[in-house]
This record gives C-alpha cells, sequence and structure tokens, in this order.
DNA sequence: ATGTGTGAAGTGCTTCACAGCG
DNA sequence: CGCTGTGAAGCACTTCACACAT
C-alpha cells in the first residue's frame, strides 16, 4: 500500500504524544486513548500504525516503549539529521535557536547568506553564520541531509537549485514562491502568509459552528 | 455549496501572483497560464474561483486588476487585522518582526509573556513586550482580532483560553500540542516540528519519484 | 470483555472533458 | 478559435462496523 503524506505526518504527531506517555510512566495506551489525547478517529490510528506492521496487541493496545521505538526507526530518527538554514534573517536566525525540532533528531550546523554583512557572525545559541558561496563545501564535509529556506521569494528557486546542487535532497521551504524542486530533492513548503490570511477569510465569512 | 480550507488557501495563493502580475503591468491572465506559474491544474483554479462568482471572460481570462479586488475582498483583506503574539520566544519576537505577512492586511500590535524578565522589552520593529495579565484590557482596547500562539506545548491551552476569553476569536498555534478551541474560535495549527520529521521520513524511505 | 486489523461504505478533493460564450 | 464554467469521473482520505485474537 501507498503510505499518504498525511500518514507520514500523523506519526509524528503518535511519536510525541508517546514520547510524553513514556515520561508519565504510561506502559499501554489503546488506539482509542490515544484517539482521545489527539482528537483524532481511533481508526484512522490503527490504519495508520498498520500500515508498517502489527504493533497492537488484541485486548490491550500498543505498548508505550515498543511503538516508540518503531515510530522513531520508520520515522527515520533514530540517526541524527544534520540541517542547513538558508537565509540568516529574522525567520532563519529564529528558527536555528528554535527549541521545538526533536532535539536528538535533528541538529543544526550552520546558517548561509549572501549578505557579508550578516557573515561571521552568530545566533544566541552559537551557530554560524556562513558565505553562500561555502554551502557546496560545507554541505559535503559536514554531510548536511536537510536544508530550511528562509530567504526572500524571489531568491528561493535560486537557493533551492544551489542547496539541490550541493546534494541536499531534503529542503522545507518557508519562501512565499511555487518552486520546482530540482531531480532528487523532495520540497515541502511552509507559508506563514497563507496560514494567516486564512484565519482572515474564516473571520469575515462569521464564526466556527460546531 | 461548501467552500473548503484548502480551497481558501489556494486563493490566498492567486492573490499573491495576481499582485506579482499587477506590478509587471500585465491586465489579464488565463487559467492555463496562471496553473503554469503556480504549478497547479487550470480546472482547480476555475472551480475554485467559481465558488465565488463569475470573475473571467470567456476567450480572454481573467482581469488582474478585477479578480484581484475580488480575492482581498473574499479573504477580508480590505481591511486590516490587528494580531496579538502570545509567547516572546526566539519564535515570537521573529514572527512579529517577520515581513512576510500582507503588511497591509496585518499589523502585530503587541506581543505578551508571563516571564516578568521579557515583560518591557521591544522587538528590532518597536513591538511591544506586555504582561500576559493584561492581554484581555489590551485586546479590547486595541480591537484585536487574531492572535498568533508561540509559547510551549505545556501552556498552549490555557494560553489559547485566554485569548478566547479576551474575545480574539482567530488563533495560529504554533505549539506542538492539540488543542481544544474555545466555542466560537477559529484555531489553526503550523507543527513545524511534524514538517521536519516528515522530511527525515522520506529521506529514510528513499528520494523522491518524478 | 476488550481492543486490534481491515473490508466496505462514506466523504471530499482533484482532474477530465466538453458545452457554450465572446 | 480560445477560454471559462461545470457535470461527471476518478482518486484519496476517513470513518464505520465487525471478525477475530487474547
Amino acid at each position: 500500500m501507498g503510505i499518504s503524506d498525511l500518514t507520514a505526518q500523523r506519526l509524528s504527531v503518535y511519536l510525541r504524544c508517546l514520547e510524553d506517555l513514556a515520561r508519565s510512566g504510561v506502559r499501554s495506551i489503546s488506539s482509542q486513548r490515544l484517539a482521545g489525547r489527539l482528537h483524532l478517529n481511533s481508526a484512522q490510528i490503527r490504519k495508520d500504525l498498520a500500515c508498517f506492521g502489527e504493533f497492537g496487541v488484541r485486548g490491550v493496545g500498543y505498548y508505550v516503549a515498543d511503538l516508540r521505538e518503531q515510530l522513531t526507526r520508520i520515522l527515520g530518527l533514530d540517526r541524527c539529521h544534520r540541517v542547513a538554514i538558508v537565509g540568516a534573517g529574522n525567520l532563519g536566525m529564529a528558527l536555528a535557536d528554535y527549541g521545538g525540532f526533536n532535539s536528538e533528531g535533528f541538529s543544526i550546523v550552520a546558517l548561509f547568506d549572501s549578505d557579508p554583512a550578516k557573515v561571521g557572525g552568530r545566533t544566541r545559541r552559537d551557530i554560524p553564520v556562513e558565505p553562500m558561496e561555502s554551502l557546496p563545501e560545507i554541505a559535503r564535509r559536514e554531510h548536511l541531509g536537510i536544508a530550511i529556506l528562509a530567504v526572500p521569494a524571489a531568491a528561493a528557486q535560486h537557493a533551492l537549485d544551489l542547496v539541490g546542487r550541493a546534494g541536499i535532497r531534503a529542503v522545507l521551504n518557508f519562501a512565499p514562491a511555487p518552486l520546482v524542486p530540482p531531480p532528487g530533492v523532495i520540497l515541502k513548503g511552509v507559508d506563514l502568509a497563507v496560514q494567516l490570511e486564512n484565519l482572515a477569510y474564516h473571520l469575515s465569512r462569521g464564526v466556527a459552528g460546531p
């Protein structure tokens, strides 16, 4: 069966919840109770998990430690991913220092910027800002696997191409531009302006129903 | 017909593209050419627009200035939305100064934080950090309509409830927690960790196909 | 008794394909 | 002829409901 992106995203949510449960000392949990915590349908959870194996125990549920381990492996979080951030503006700097990324799974190695005035600086957590030109070299030396694009829209496609040529094969794009990934590169977009405008849209159409 | 969230989000994308086109002096554009720019299907664009009226001219396409105006109105961007940011950490501060929000449609009025050490400070763009307790008062005085939640997961539900009680009816949540919106509040989530982990997942499953 | 795994039904989104208008 | 607007088909995701395992 083909695993959809939505399924993979929910696995991340499940994993996060399982880590909470493990910290609370919970040993096992049913899809029903997990669904309650996450405000999802329990069949959805069972189907998502069943894509990758039979992790549950009938009459019991899922063992937290076991499932946590399985999901960590499935999501590729059993090894550390080395991340570059391209664009050292407000957003790039903040993302570099953002504590919300599963800190075991990801390590922000460097920021890159084409503005010489920014190069040489460091974030509060001491991540260095490197010149754009050294991206290919550093990418290979440091084994960077993921890039986060936080550049202006006009520079985004160029930056993406550069990143692709440097051998980085996965990119998270924050620039508000419709980009074409180079062959072999996985591209995901997060468009903050669209999300905010979506709220404006809902506000102008009256308030949420039940 | 019920308008889906996905449609509304695409309208934002269309609007942004139309603003570019207007700046370039383009007078009219067909759904085909718009689709080419945005890497979408042209029928999708026509269907999305048809939800709200017959804006096109057969044999010609859509007049850029006219459609731009219509979409601005539909999305509720013909008036300015006053925005609060809750949580003055890395992310909250960066979002407050982020230039990517359609600057005519949104105005970030204040940040709020429960940490007294942060209160009284200002962002680089001079937006003040206020104490959490004054949120209800400032929300009403300043007519705040939207809140952005950039607090830790553990504090998010509490912050959301507070924001709801202050009369704010639309919230964009960055905290990695499954929240329940108070009645009448529209809630959208952006989960940065999930997006990044999704890339890790794709990397661990081999490279993107055609 | 409890709760998984799953075929089948239900729902919603996308794409096709074409009538009809300018 | 070019292009919109749209019914119908196609596809994908979600939910139901139940056989079956413990």
